[in-house]
DNA sequence: GGCCAGGTGCGTA
DNA sequence: TACGCACCTGGC
């Protein structure tokens, strides 16, 4: 069968391990060394990077059409990631993850992942995600399952998402999230269209969701670039570096969602290899 | 077997 | 404002 692909020129350091393994995403499964495939936007795709080219196995309008967007590659990280070097610190753990993207996702995924993802672990949170998505996600081809809508989860009860998906506690969370998509009280246009401070306050009305959550689905998901989750790591590195009264955007601009991510996947990383 | 995880929300001081 | 605690579950 003939496979249609795509090969792009990157103009600068990309890499899918560190755009994957970040903690931005929950859904990308590594293959091979810089290989993963993945689901957004209901559709599959296996990325790889070689020789300064990335292959995708779609036709090239797909790819420029979803996934150029979906990894950013159209925006001048060099020049960020010059930006918010702003002091020795920062400007290693740029250079350690300069290969870093800031995913352009679906906000519905990812305020479900993120409120799924409170006080819990990685692969726990994967496993609750695969399960959510094979129970009310559509079958895109064999065994892979769209992301579902949130008309799909808002249908299921509470104990369905407790008991067969094994949200715990968090279930209620899930339940009222797609009851507000779905229910179009939750308005990404409008969110998008907000200020980032404006849109966290309107996220922050929905049970269970906090500021981490709230900062996390404006960087991920509505394009916030300025958002700045704060998670008990990042507290950690903000307080020992820069003090308690901290002001991300005073300290590193328009960017600092950005710069917050190369911080957060140094200081993963490290603890990670201990 | 027990500890604890990438948070939130509520009660108390 | 600041802190302590409960909340489900499963990886380690």
């Amino acid at each position: 069968m003939f496979q249609p692909k795509t090969v792009y020129r990157l103009r600068d350091t990309v890499s899918l391990t560190q755009i994957f393994e970040c903690g931005q995403c929950f859904r990308w499964e590594a293959l091979g060394p810089e290989t993963y495939h993945g689901v957004a936007f209901g559709r599959e795709v296996s990325l790889s990077i070689s020789n300064g080219c990335l292959t995708a196995d779609c036709p090239p309008s797909e790819f420029d059409a979803v996934w150029r967007p979906y990894l950013d590659l159209d925006r001048d990280y060099a020049a960020i990631r010059s930006a918010v070097s702003i002091d020795e610190h920062t400007a290693q753990a740029v250079a350690y993850g300069a290969g870093l993207r800031i995913l352009q996702q679906e906000p519905w995924e990812t305020l479900c992942s993120f409120i799924l993802s409170q006080c819990n672990n990685i692969p726990r949170i994967r496993g609750i995600i695969a399960r959510l998505c094979a129970r009310y996600g559509e079958e895109i081809c064999e065994n892979v399952f769209a992301f579902p809508t949130p008309e799909r989860i808002a249908a299921a009860t509470e104990e369905e998402l407790r008991t067969v998906v094994r949200c715990g506690y968090r279930a209620p969370y899930v339940l009222a999230a797609a009851r507000a998509a779905a229910g179009g009280q939750l308005d990404w246009d409008a969110l998008r269209a907000l200020p980032s401070d404006e849109a966290k306050v309107r996220l922050m009305t929905l049970p269970g969701i906090g500021d981490k959550v709230a900062n996390c689905v404006l960087l991920f998901g509505l394009g916030k670039l300025d958002a700045f989750p704060v998670d008990v790591w990042m507290r950690r590195t903000i307080n020992a570096l820069y003090g308690k009264n901290f002001d991300p955007v005073s300290a590193f601009g328009p960017y600092a969602g950005i710069a917050q991510q190369y911080l957060f996947y140094r200081a993963r990383s490290e603890h990670s290899n201990q």
